[in-house]
RNA sequence: GGGGGCGUAGUUCAGCUGGUUAGAACGCCGGCCUGUCACGCCGGAGGUCGCGGGUUCGAGUCCCGUCGCUCCCGCCA
């Protein structure tokens, strides 16, 4: 036992009365009653009331008048029951206290630069003095939900014969994908390593390297914009499996949500998790990860528009609309068509169903048929979008998710998990009409599409899928490619020559062509599931010690300058002036 | 790179159409108080209204610029 305290403050209770006590923690609150004292001792484990009477401690009592908030205390005393009138039962310890008779001021703390208590603190304040958010019973709370989680991840990874196995931070840098954050090689000056984006090519390779089971909660990093739900760096349930399809995949990967989930004592979703195939989800929900504890789906009304009088209608290759429980106002509708424009609409066409009184600015160029297909009933808003399928898609979709949670319709559904599946192997550049990878250069074609990556790159289906969580994507996976020959026709179609793809990836083909088995895996964004599982609205709140949007780390002030010398024996050219050009 | 929102005591916020000395709550400091638990009561300190410029007799308020934060688009194999 510590010599600082034999207990903790949380786990105080009636039983315990009668017991001598030492206890150390921070001073949550403070109650000078000028004779008696309170003070609430907060560890983790929760807060207890000291009380310090001068009668019986005299010494106590007088240290008690420097004691102030969040000051480190140690006491010793003994556990009381309360007096009936005098138990608090809105704390777990309510029931007794603590009569103290020796009292130490361990560590004293001037006033913080905000009260732990207070709602609504600026984030960057928090984040500056995280350690003192931590003190909260959020942060505390959120962390371990963090620990609890991987902990029941691991152990149900281990159960399944998956061996955890250590891959490079440092790797060979990848111009395709996501921007590298680079590492300057001191004894190679002018070349770089990158840090991992994902553990993809190496975990590939334990595979060829007979391991069969291989996992690892994967740091990964990426330079890009960070968001609500994206930082520079974060962690990965990242697994490869060797001999398995695409069902042996999705199989591991509910079995490890649910058991996140028995980890938390909470009820898993059902299994097995629904599916919907990409085409279908783009057509119904505009969006690849759709949010399906509400409706609002997306109708197509191309055809009955063909012929329209309205020239926008009949004049789009696409014509599709949403039906929104509510009859909007000019005002609504107003901010609405603000959104579609964001999202790319030229403008936004609806049609309004007030308690069976029909308004719509188009409806004198429609045809009594069209009004009926279009209208949704009394008490509803139709939404039209009209473009090109792409748009018409991401306008509808963009929409829908604002209405669900405009409408408070996210809130009530169903939490559930899906699968989206058969996603197209390639898509046209927008820019430069090169054929890309819709994920990654390494997903398989489903069995018999292996034909069309050269012949027919758009019309090809991978074996690739995504794990959606209430429109969140968690994290996808897909069966990769262990034929060398394939491997290349897919390097060929993205416009690789053969000297790139030696110079590039030439270390894979070559492992692909020494018995590469059948393989496939997952990669799983740990802190996007947790913030999920705690009901936060953003990554930074899970994680201990997130980076702003930014880019910039509040606590430490990184990142920082360095001196040119240190930038030289790193083979890298001063920077000062170097926007100034 | 683009768009929206925000920036006023330590903190969270108020400050209407421009108008005297910029307010409240919590926190902080001092005093009183033996059953409180967000203790209570009395008193007090605390402000470059993000920064710079402009309009005006007068700017927290209006205009321009700029910086920071934030959400979104682009981007995120």
């Amino acid at each position: 036992m510590s010599s600082w305290r034999d207990t903790t403050c949380g786990e105080l209770a009636a039983a315990d009365a009668g017991k001598r006590v030492k206890l150390a923690g921070w001073t949550d609150t403070r109650r000078d009653h000028g004779g008696l004292v309170f003070i609430d001792l907060r560890d983790f484990s929760g807060k207890v009331q000291l009380v310090v009477n001068p009668e019986r401690a005299a010494d106590a009592a007088a240290l008690t008048r420097d004691v102030r908030n969040e000051f480190v205390l140690q006491a010793e005393g003994e556990v009381v029951l309360r007096a009936p009138e005098a138990v608090n039962p809105n704390i777990p310890t309510g029931e007794i206290e603590v009569q103290v008779d020796r009292l130490e001021i361990v560590s004293r703390s001037e006033p913080l630069p905000f009260q732990l208590d207070e709602e609504n603190v600026d984030e960057v304040l928090r984040l500056k003095y995280r350690y003192l958010d931590m003190r909260t019973p959020r942060m505390q709370r959120n962390l371990r939900l963090n620990h609890t989680i991987i902990n029941a991840i691991r152990r149900e990874m281990d159960a399944l014969g998956f061996v955890d196995v250590w891959t490079p931070s440092m790797t060979k840098g990848t111009p395709e994908g996501a921007r590298d954050f680079l590492v300057p090689v001191r004894l190679q000056p002018g070349k770089f390593y990158a840090l991992a984006q994902s553990p993809q090519l190496f975990k590939q390779l334990t595979m060829v390297g007979g391991l069969d089971r291989y996992y690892q909660i994967a740091t990964c990093w990426r330079d890009e914009d960070l968001r609500a739900d994206r930082q520079f760096e974060f962690r990965q349930l990242d697994l490869e499996m060797s001999f398995v399809d695409r069902e042996d995949v999705l199989d591991v990967l509910e079995r490890a949500v649910v058991a996140a989930f028995a980890g938390v004592e909470r009820e898993p979703p059902p299994r097995p998790f629904p599916r919907i195939t990409y085409a279908d989800a783009m057509a119904r929900y505009g969006t690849d990860k759709p949010d399906f504890r509400y409706g609002l789906e997306i109708a197509d009304a191309t055809e009955a528009t063909r012929g329209s009088e309205f020239g926008v209608f009949s004049g789009s290759p696409c014509v599709r609309f949403v039906v929104a429980p509510k009859p909007f106002s000019r005002a609504e509708l107003a901010r609405l068509e603000e959104i579609a424009k964001e999202w790319g609409a030229k403008g936004l066409a609806y049609l309004v169903n007030d308690g069976g009184e029909v308004r719509s600015p188009i409806a004198k160029f429609l045809s009594a048929a069209e009004l009926a297909a279009f209208d949704g009933g009394p008490g509803t808003t139709t939404l039209f979008a009209a473009g090109d399928e792409a748009l018409v898609g991401r306008v509808l979709g963009g929409l829908r998710t604002h209405l669900g949670r405009e409408l408070g319709l996210a809130e009530t559904g169903e939490e559930l998990f899906h699968w989206v599946i058969d996603f197209p192997l390639f898509e046209r550049d927008e820019d430069t009409g090169q054929w890309t990878f819709l994920h990654h250069p390494f997903t398989a074609a489903v069995p018999g599409d292996e034909g069309k990556i050269e012949s027919d790159p758009g019309g090809a289906l991978s074996q690739h899928y995504d794990l959606i969580w209430n429109g969140w994507e968690l994290g996808s996976g897909s069966i990769r490619i262990h034929d060398p020959e394939i491997q290349a026709a897919v390097f060929r179609t993205m416009g690789l020559g053969e000297a790139e793809q030696q110079a590039k990836f030439g270390f894979l083909l070559e492992a692909l062509k020494l018995g590469a088995p059948p393989h496939g895996g997952f990669a799983m964004g740990i802190d996007r599931f947790v913030a999920r599982m705690a009901g936060e609205p953003d990554l930074r709140q899970v994680i201990a010690f997130p980076k702003i949007s930014s880019g910039a780390d509040p606590l430490t002030g990184g990142p920082t300058p360095m001196p040119d010398a240190v930038l030289r024996e790193l083979g890298i050219r001063s920077t000062v002036d170097f926007d100034q050009g």
